[in-house]
DNA sequence: CCCCCGAAGTAGACAGTGTCAAGGATGGCC
DNA sequence: GGCCATCCTTGACACTGTCTACTTCGGGGG
């Protein structure tokens, strides 16, 4: 048992390499064969633990999924904010996860990298979190006028424009305007008043 | 003179068979040696034609920027649309373009494998694309009760939401949930409308 | 006690890749 | 004719992911 903690405290560290690796060069400096070399092993050992390329950026992008999800998560339980402020730290929470942990915010959206379908495990952790999405968005929109099928278009379009600031801050050529991470922050800042404004009136 | 089209034409010929690769197989099945093998010339040939593997991938992306831009500017010289509507359209012809040319749509904002910075043609094609989005949401917004100081926010807004819908249709969890192209289809145009309700209110 | 087996880790090999360096053709220009 | 830039080829190198086979070792059943 001792034993088996070992080994889960060893992946848990090739992760960390491996994050780290892809956070300094971007996702294709990340091989693993550095990483082992990075964690003295020999070549084939994260393999051996992992099963092959795909499994580790998976193991990633599901610790992704799975912060993601708490950060969101903990808007609902910061008594502060309600209503439409809910939605607004919901929408920050979002673009702030994405700034932060960039190497786990790319993985969770490249297919070409991790298909999600061929990991249950990272799947579920991603839907878990679009629940809670959901949950915020619902709720502060259910009192407002908007019929009932409008609702879920509602959690679709603040998905899409939370996701599309990170997308472009981190990516896109918005990141290139504001290269500073306050700059990003007043950029989706205001997008998402902006946002919130529209949704009241 | 001619022979410089033909080797005009031969780089295009070496985009298309990239494009081809890549909407095949995804990004990472791209490589210059099986472009140069389809091509039916020698693995470097490629290589001496555009200096190294960014450098192709960034061309194609700014194919796509300039597609997109066209797309974009298409909206406001289809006459029948006005106001909101050449919003709503300008939204659709984005997520349109992602869907139909995926690899161009990935390409453009992947900086691991295409960093715009360093080429800089792409990035001047990616404004142009910029702008005329902006245009026409300035169009449409500037005789509203917006303030000045929202426009640029709309803009940014706008693009963002229109980036989102395009990046979960295409890499995110509502491609796996929309798997036809007229279910995504759908998906973006509920999205959009409500957008456009919240705006026209 | 010994043996054996499964799990953890190692080592070597293979095909494939991007890139560098050098050489061969070829056609226009002095 | 001689020359040179341009296009293209060939060969090599280091690196990658993955496959296969080999060692090492700790604990449980004969």
């Amino acid at each position: 048992m001792a034993k088996h903690e070992d080994t889960e405290t060893f992946r848990k560290r090739l992760l960390e390499v491996a994050t780290a690796l892809i956070e300094e060069g971007g996702l294709d400096a990340l091989s693993l064969r550095e990483v082992a070399r990075r964690a003295g092993v020999s070549h084939q050992t994260p393999y051996h633990h992992f099963g092959d390329r795909q499994a580790i950026l998976a193991a990633i992008a599901a610790q992704g999924f799975d912060e993601l999800g708490a950060r969101i998560g903990g808007v609902t339980e910061a008594s502060s904010a309600r209503g439409t402020a809910q939605l607004l730290a919901a929408g920050k929470a979002y673009v702030a996860f994405a700034l932060e942990r960039p190497a786990h915010f790319r993985l969770m959206f490249r297919p070409e990298h991790v298909d999600l379908r061929h990991h249950p495990e990272a799947l579920a952790a991603g839907q878990r979190a679009h629940a809670a999405l959901e949950a915020v968005v619902r709720a502060c929109v259910e009192d407002k006028t908007f019929r009932r099928a409008d609702q879920g278009d509602a959690v679709t379009l603040t998905w899409a424009l939370a996701h599309g600031l990170a997308s472009l801050l981190l990516d896109g050529p918005l990141g290139l305007t504001a290269q500073t991470p306050e700059a990003r922050e007043i950029t989706a800042d205001r997008a998402l008043r902006l946002f919130r404004k529209l949704i009241e009136a």
